[in-house]
RNA sequence: GGAGAGGUCGCAUAGUGGACUAGUGCGCCGCACUCGAAAUGCGGUAAGGGGCAACUCUUCGAGGGUUCGAAUCCCUCCCUCUCCGCCA
């Protein structure tokens, strides 16, 4: 959500901003004649409803002192008064959710650093780690490698639920689990966030915090009692503090959640559907901060070396890109990828996207702060990003590190975690 | 799943149809007293919205209803606690 002042006072400046996102700007204009229609409304039910607690009350006095006719005689007057309120009152409400509406469906405003294009082909290269491996032949893909040393069943996967759905087994289980546990410890224990084990179920409210809906339902799988399953850990963790106010001495607040994610991904049927490139169910380290506005780029700079700290402690080839501002989509302000090179596949995988929000999830989930005891409460920045996605990093591991004989060496920072150090 | 008790301002509590403009205590902020502090006294202490402003509206878990008027009465739902049942 944007600010709602900002839009009424600088129409153009919002629009533009939407432009850059090659968005489209009209929900500026429904907003603009929703928001004008509702205050003209609002306005003339609140001097009705003044007039109509005048009444009451003096109906209330008339009554203490005894006044039995003039009280009646007050009451008759309030019928058409009463009429008129529950008339308007529809009508604000119809209104305010209309305008509700169209404002969950604005797009965040882009920061003004962000490379201008039209898709990824405008995005830039930040910088690179490590360089990429050499082979003596050409290396194979990660699932070639799984098969051979049984770590995944994908055929039981399908069976037991469905395409797109993997079972890990023996040492590929063992793997998969010590890479979370490695993650976790990593991230809490060296760069300081504070864990967080969230349920993976939310409700609606949730969903709506974050950004995922209303406009993004069909990415998402929904149970019954209205819950539906998490796309990231983000969407728990972000909430922890809808409609908080926090103290500005807690920020900044860095969390760290390990969580499954489950996304339908309609839409990217026939994309990456080879081993683990695009799961329906994957488990991921998700990193989440709360900032003041002034220091949230400040963060965002360190969230991304946070996610790129595991890649190095690895010691996998990555590169991080900024993401023009045709490629950032509706939320982010500012976005970063991480990805990680993928030999057997012979790409770049996106592992992590580090994102600013600024303060466009905080209103939606009404997450403030105050700077001081009696200040007025400001909307938190919000930044998250992966720290990182597990089955990438687990196809990355395999792919990267295969060796000739056909076996694959553990990276030692993952030793303490397999209990094994080489597949 | 069943029975019962609850949900009021940061916390604790009062409030069973109009004087609630939601009281009181604690906490917090300011002032006074003090060399300074403690203690004490006085004052102030929720959020959001509309309006140029004066001012005004909404919110006592959420939503509906009764009433001229609801924290208070009625209905539905959510959450917490206690007990019972089932269960990892």
């Amino acid at each position: 959500m944007l600010d709602r002042e900002l839009i009424r006072r600088d129409p153009d400046f919002v629009r533009a901003g939407i432009r850059k996102k090659r968005l489209d700007p009209s929900v500026v204009d429904a907003f603009l004649q929703v928001d004008s229609s509702w205050r003209a409304v609002k306005t003339q039910l609140d001097e009705k409803a003044a007039e109509s607690n005048r009444i009451s009350k003096s109906i209330g006095q008339l009554i203490g002192q005894g006044k039995k006719e003039e009280a009646e005689a007050a009451k008759a007057t309030t019928a058409s008064l009463k009429s008129e309120i529950s008339g308007l009152e529809a009508q604000e409400r119809e209104l305010e959710q209309s305008l509700r509406e169209t404002e969950l469906q604005l797009p965040n405003l882009p920061h003004e650093s962000i490379p201008d294009g039209d898709d990824e082909t405008a995005n830039v290269l930040v910088r690179e780690w490590g360089t990429k491996p050499t082979f003596s032949e050409a290396p194979k893909p990660h699932w070639e490698i799984a098969d051979a040393h049984n770590l995944l069943d994908l055929p039981r996967g399908a069976k037991i639920t469905g395409s797109g759905f993997v079972v890990y087994t023996g040492k590929g289980a063992r793997l998969q689990r010590a890479l979370f546990n490695f993650m976790v410890d990593h991230q809490t224990l060296t760069n300081g966030y504070k864990e967080i084990y969230p349920p993976f179920l939310v409700n609606r409210a949730s969903l709506i915090g974050t950004g995922n809906l209303p406009k993004f339902e069909e990415d998402l799988y929904k149970v019954d009692d209205d819950l539906y399953l998490i796309p990231t850990a983000e969407v728990p963790v972000t909430n922890l503090y809808r409609d908080e106010i926090l103290n500005a001495e807690d920020l900044t607040i860095n969390l760290a959640a390990f969580s499954g994610c489950f996304r339908r991904e309609a839409g990217a049927a026939g994309k990456d559907t080879r081993g683990l490139l695009r799961i329906h169910q994957f488990d991921k380290v998700e990193l989440v901060k709360f900032t003041k506005p002034e220091d949230s780029y400040t963060e965002l700079e360190l969230l991304v070396t946070h996610a790129e700290s595991i890649l190095q402690a690895l010691g996998l080839h990555y590169r991080v890109i900024e993401l023009a501002s045709g490629d950032i989509g509706a939320k982010g302000c500012k976005c970063y990828d991480v990805e990680v090179w993928s030999p057997g596949v012979d790409r770049y995988l996106e592992i992590s996207s580090c994102t600013n929000f600024e303060a466009y999830q905080a209103r939606r989930a009404n997450i403030r702060f105050r700077r001081e005891q009696g200040a007025k409460p400001e909307f938190a920045h919000i930044l998250n990003g992966s720290g990182l996605a597990c089955p990438r990093l687990f196809s990355a591991i395999l792919e990267a590190f295969q060796q000739p004989d056909g076996s694959v060496i553990i990276p030692e920072a993952l030793r303490p975690y397999v209990g094994f150090e080489t597949l």
